[in-house]
DNA sequence: AGCACGCCGACT
DNA sequence: GTCGGCGTGCTC
């Protein structure tokens, strides 16, 4: 028997399989999928199997297959699919696809084949007598011999010394070593709430799509409650026979959700997310595998789960841009769900309260269905929001709040609510400039300016993370002239203390919830009122729940309205929306202060007015007059090169290869600098392409692709669908 | 990617 | 004479 095996080198030119010859003492235990070690050109290598027959034909002196690496881990036939899938959709190669669907710790470079965690147990051998008289003068040997009988097993540690290690070698005892999962066990708490009628509508017709391919936007407001909509869903799936899987955005929601499911089942949840060691993602992994799970929630990477036998997938939050992989291989989870989804023919629910328009438009033309929640849970009503034109607060001199949020912050400090601040930008200043000099603290390697960190006294490159002391003096001219402009969440946070010195106020951004663990106490301490404000940067603006809070405020709105990309309305609406949604989710209503310049802009009219379905309609009209999605499909090509003009060059010979092989009716754009032209040390020219229908793109852009892969002066990245351009 | 082979420059 | 620089060629 043979076996065709994709090995670890992630190379265009190692693209394929290799054959070898299946030695007789692993006949019947190799399989399609599994993980092994192959001698490749003098030495060992990792690789997949993805095939196996009996007769070869072919005039290669074949090798034999050294070793299979992990019995446990075999590739199901759906994963493998998934894999051909990336391969076509993102132009990766077959190793990179395989690889990004398994944890670091499954890899073909992790260090070891076994990351389990073992205990060691005791037991008596039963086989043996065990004559007390022997042992009158053995007596801590007798006691563990007494503890032990009534036992079936107790953990080795528990005893120490000298008296075990002599029973064991006599072999009255024996030892064993059982995998200890390390995550804690949870246990179901059976907390089922009762639906709503609007609720209880939205499950119904959802459940009418078990057993088809259907993909079906909940579009549901804030807190109308969604996740009990999903967790009756999952509970319906369960009794079928068949498992579940939740997929949740990047950055806040996990715990929270992670938790709701828990309580309801228990040890049958597994838990895939970022903030997880490697090794209890390992555990969680093996946990699916083994087929010990039947619900998975996790994030975009939890899209590859192992789930055999899946009854629904469920996106949550479906329009957070968490969804799509940054680097390379650069695929969208949604995507990913979409193909399970037809695959395993089962449902697939994406739930917002402000869906991505590609999604909306989608449901609109009925490609989707769609299902709607219009009705927030326990008759709470719908916040109510104030817009601030902070052009005029200016001219009274209220740089950072407005009197309107100064006296609103007052009155619910006094009726002890809690109060939510969203500044979508971390640190304390964005920039410094010399006033004698001008000079402006940049990062040498991106050509940006660096944000100042006031509790580390550092400047800092948010995309490079590069970072250097701030001088007392200006670096350049020795002037004491350095002033700070631009306003961040460290110095919102100094502000904030020193204008309600009694409010106890706790600040939740990327730099206070790197630390593990720290963003789930901060949400727990606010939950239990420990504190009146929590101030932070779009990490507090979804999926948190906490029914004191009547107050939020929007300290800048602008920030990422003036991002020059064609979402930054999207997701400034989505933004403002989500965060709003956070005021008044129970009994107290809720109020909301945007503090803006641009106070008649339509994204912040449409807010103000919690109307999504307006915004998107005047949204649409915009992205079809400037053709851009879900009108027209994207491409964005960088050239990357350390040399600005050979990266101009070769984009310009990329346009003109584009334009010469598309077809006439696509559009080239560029080339352009990118938003960042200078990135780690490397100038990144744009290219944009925008089209409708291109049966020659794939091919086109897959064979540039490969055009460029042996230049070693220049490369190029691209990105189907690209997040921002 | 990684390793071997190969053909030219400064050292024990 | 030998050690080692990195160009190119191949890997079941």
């Amino acid at each position: 028997m043979y076996a065709s095996v994709v090995i670890e080198y992630p190379i265009k030119t190692l693209d394929k399989t290799f054959t070898y010859k299946i030695p007789e003492e692993l006949n019947d235990k190799i399989k399609v999928g599994m993980k092994v070690s192959v001698p490749f050109n003098n030495h060992f290598v990792v690789g997949f199997v993805l095939n196996i027959v009996d007769d070869y034909e072919g005039n290669y002196e074949l090798k034999e297959i050294k070793e299979i690496l992990n019995p446990e881990l075999v590739l199901s036939p759906e994963l493998l699919s998934i894999a051909d899938y990336l391969v076509k959709e993102v132009l990766c190669t077959k190793i990179v696809a395989i690889e990004t669907m398994l944890p670091a710790t499954l890899k073909t470079k992790a260090k070891k084949d076994d990351y389990a965690l073992y205990e060691t147990y005791v037991y008596l051998n039963k086989d043996i007598f065990i004559d007390e008289e022997k042992f009158k003068n053995k007596k801590k040997q007798l006691a563990i011999i007494n503890i032990l009988k009534n036992k079936e097993m107790v953990l080795k540690k528990e005893f120490a010394g000298s008296s075990l290690k002599a029973l064991l070698s006599a072999d009255i005892v024996r030892e064993k070593k059982i995998q200890k999962y390390r995550l804690q066990e949870r246990h179901k708490q059976e907390e089922i709430k009762t639906l709503t009628k609007d609720q209880d509508e939205a499950y119904q017709k959802i459940k009418s799509y078990f057993g088809q391919a259907k993909t079906i936007l909940l579009w549901g407001v804030t807190g109308s409650g969604k996740t009990e909509v999903y967790i009756n869903l999952i509970r319906e799936v369960l009794k079928l026979g068949k498992t579940a899987l939740v997929m949740v955005p990047e950055i806040s929601l996990t715990t929270q959700i992670a938790l709701r499911f828990y309580e309801v089942f228990g040890q049958d949840v597994a838990i895939l997310h970022s903030s997880l060691s490697a090794g209890e993602k390992y555990d969680e992994y093996l946990k699916i595998l083994r087929g010990e799970v039947l619900v998975v929630v996790g994030t975009r990477s939890a899209v590859f789960a192992p789930l055999q036998n899946l009854g629904i997938i469920i996106i949550d939050e479906e329009d957070s841009s968490s969804y799509k992989q940054e680097n390379y291989p650069k695929y969208h989870a949604r995507d990913v769900a979409i193909y399970r989804s037809i695959y395993n023919q089962i449902p697939l629910v994406l739930g917002s309260a402000t869906p991505s328009l590609e999604t909306k438009a989608r449901a609109d033309k009925k490609v989707y269905e769609e299902v709607v929640l219009t009705k927030r849970i326990n008759g709470a009503q719908l916040p109510k929001i104030y817009i601030v034109d902070m052009a005029e607060e200016m001219r009274q001199k209220n740089m950072i709040f407005s009197s309107l949020l100064k006296q609103k912050i007052k009155e619910k400090l006094a009726k002890k609510e809690q109060i939510i601040l969203l500044l979508n930008r971390r640190g304390y200043s964005t920039f410094i400039t010399c006033s004698n000099c001008g000079y402006t603290y940049k990062c040498p390697s991106c050509d940006i300016s660096l944000t100042y960190h006031k509790s580390t006294n550092n400047l800092i490159c948010h995309y490079c993370g590069f970072q250097i002391p701030k001088n007392a003096l200006c670096p350049k001219c020795g002037v004491d002239g350095l002033n700070y402009y631009g306003l961040g969440t460290e110095k919102l946070e100094a502000e904030l203390k020193k204008l309600f010195p009694m409010a106890r106020v706790i600040r939740m951004d990327q730099d206070v919830t790197s630390r593990k663990g720290r963003h789930e106490e901060i949400i727990k301490a606010f939950k239990k009122e420990e504190y009146d404000i929590l101030l932070g940067t779009q990490m507090v603006s979804k999926g948190l729940d906490f029914p004191r809070v009547s107050l939020v405020g929007v300290i800048n709105a602008d920030t990422t309205l003036n991002i020059p990309d064609y979402k930054s309305n999207e997701n400034t609406f989505a933004l403002l929306h989500q965060v709003a949604g956070r005021a008044g989710r129970s009994t107290i209503l809720g109020e909301v202060v945007i503090q803006t310049f641009n106070p008649d802009n339509y994204v912040i009219k449409w807010v103000a007015a919690s109307n999504y379905q307006k915004f998107y309609l005047q949204e649409m009209t915009f992205r079809h007059k400037l053709k851009y999605p879900p009108y027209y499909y994207l491409v964005s090509i960088k050239v990357i090169s350390k040399d600005y003009q050979i990266a101009l060059n070769e984009a310009i010979k990329v346009k003109k290869y584009l334009i010469k092989n598309l077809l006439a009716k696509t559009i080239v754009l560029g080339p352009t600098t990118a938003a960042i032209l200078k990135f780690k040390d490397e100038y990144r020219m744009q290219i944009i392409i925008k089209y409708q229908f291109d049966e020659k793109l794939k091919k086109v852009l897959k064979a540039l692709d490969e055009l460029y892969s042996t230049n070693k002066n220049c490369y190029i990245d691209i990105d189907f669908n690209p997040n921002r351009i």
